[in-house]
DNA sequence: AGTATTTGTATCAGAAGGGGTTACAAACAA
DNA sequence: TTGTTTGTAACCCCTTCTGATACAAATACT
């Protein structure tokens, strides 16, 4: 898949409000340090924003902030805030109901497709912004 | 982007072979199953035996079978043998090494994910291709 | 040997989605 | 009012997945 990188830009642009405090940074600003078009970090912000994640404001002096403190924020908010879909698609095509796998393999699937997104959320549920943040500033991977 | 299915139609092609025993099974009529291409079953039937979790045979009265029992073959096995990727991508294009959340923030995000990846690998090892055969069979989700 | 069957693979076309870009309306500060 | 900034729509390009056709290579059967 093309692969989505969408997450991997959030927690950088969040990271970046972490660093700015209550001070709102620009869309201009930050997709200068993400490297990509402004239109593609307000496009971002906009699901972020949805999510109750950060604030944003029109008009001169504009820009965003975070919604609640670093350490209020864990990555699985943000996983599920920018919908990156599923880890792996069920069939494109409904497999054949006259074939007795077939008609009951979607069921089973979606089934373990839940168990992992469980396990995805329990890993991120264990960092908080904050916690990225420092491992950022640290330079400590 | 078409989401990535691979996972899944490997799950179903396996499944179908662990059914037939020892049978060889041919490319036409697990595509029938799984209600895509035979091209598109070769395909996978490739990597699945890459990996060795199949056998094939071309000629008159080929086809493909498993290369271990149902219970010695797990999903994460499966998982790896279908490139699916990464849950995430890393950014597409750089971030800024001039901004100190730029330079270090693709690290940590590496970290994570490998963090992540071993967590799907954890649960899927729990399922055996014979575990999720058995699933299907009893109409047990 | 010869024929039919089946896989392996190359190649192409179409669909879908992500990301980059431009454009412009709406909101807001000064 | 004027200038700034977000929000969003519209469009293009690129990549990847899927479906399809075609054909060589391998194999069984007669």
């Amino acid at each position: 898949m093309a692969a989505n990188s969408q997450f991997s830009m959030a927690v950088h642009v969040l990271a970046m409000l972490a660093r700015s405090k209550d001070e709102n940074l620009k869309s201009d600003y930050l997709a200068a340090s993400v490297n990509t078009n402004a239109v593609v970090v307000r496009r971002l912000l906009g699901q972020l924003n949805h999510a109750n994640l950060v604030v944003s404001q029109t008009g001169a002096n504009g820009g965003t902030r975070l919604a609640r403190c670093p350490n209020e924020i864990n990555l699985s908010e943000i996983y599920k805030a920018v919908n990156c879909g599923e880890v792996f698609a069920l069939h494109a095509k409904s497999p054949s109901k006259d074939c007795p796998i077939g008609k009951n393999i979607e069921a089973v699937l979606g089934c373990i497709q839940r168990e992992i997104d469980k396990g995805i959320a329990e890993k991120l549920t264990r960092y908080t912004l904050q916690n990225v943040f420092e491992m950022v500033e640290q330079g400590k991977a």
